[in-house]
DNA sequence: CGTAACTTTAGAACTATTCTAATCTGCTTG
DNA sequence: CAAGCAGATTAGAATAGTTCTAAAGTTACG
């Protein structure tokens, strides 16, 4: 009878996409992943994602949303893109793609057109390339 | 006959670059000024060029080293270059080119090719682009 | 249901960086 | 060259984002 506080609308197949990336579906992490992967691709701060699910009136502590970003990163489930070095970032798009990143107002978008580099040289001896990743930083004009 | 402490073979010319990027030639800019550029291009961390300017005998505040490296850069005598998001790099070349990055080692090395980036799509109605970075993640094997 | 393993949490701790206010220095002027 | 001021340096406090800790709560499985 106790935990009356059920997250709210947790669409029924994230139970399963967790249990499916080897985590137990908590409250919490239904919660977050719906946040998530519910609506479309998008990008996200911790605090933005702890604030989300305090408007959705269901608080999680800012040590779970870490958590979860990171444990869903491991599983394959987000994507973390590095564009500024005082926050991070999390994109729910895992496949090869690349972004533009508006400074000003910290916003990511994806690029959805297929970005090609050429012209790269050998690594250096001893290392392989592990992923390219191409930043368009764009300004308001 | 005070300051015996002079910085140790600080280049005639620095002082030259340093006014001419608007900046007073003090002895700690004078330092760190030679750390950076006497010797070819190179990145570093803020916590990198303080422990150097230790080692030369000539201990500068964290504080001013990260004066420093932020003047430099406005100056543009340096560019900042985000691949963690732990901590900021500067890199001595102001060119535009592109990096490798060994995240296990933390370190940063210029790709001297020209590097090729094709199809890109038009920036967001109302930003123009302003910059366009390509980091190649590698791994020891 | 019991219980072992896993989760969540508040708050402390930590790290990189920035800020503050006091002191000092380089440069110009008399 | 002494005085004085704008600008620079500094130690240490403050801040922001993130991680850690250890105690309390949940989940899953028999």
């Amino acid at each position: 009878m106790a935990n009356r506080k059920i997250s709210p609308r947790a669409s029924p197949r994230t139970s399963e996409r967790l249990r499916a990336a080897g985590l137990r579906p908590t409250r919490q992490r239904r919660l977050l992943a719906d946040l998530l992967f519910q609506h479309g691709h998008r990008h996200v701060t911790a605090e933005l994602l702890h604030q989300e699910a305090k408007e959705a009136g269901c608080p999680v502590s800012l040590a779970t949303v870490y958590n979860a970003l990171h444990q869903f990163t491991d599983a394959g489930l987000l994507q973390q893109v590095i564009v500024e070095a005082s926050q991070s970032h999390f994109d729910t798009n895992v496949g090869p793609h690349q972004h533009f990143y508006e400074e000003e107002a910290g916003r990511l978008t994806d690029i959805s057109a297929d970005i090609g580099v050429s012209g790269l040289p050998q690594p250096p001896k001893g290392t392989k390339i592990q992923r390219v990743d191409v930043v368009v930083r764009i300004r308001r004009d």
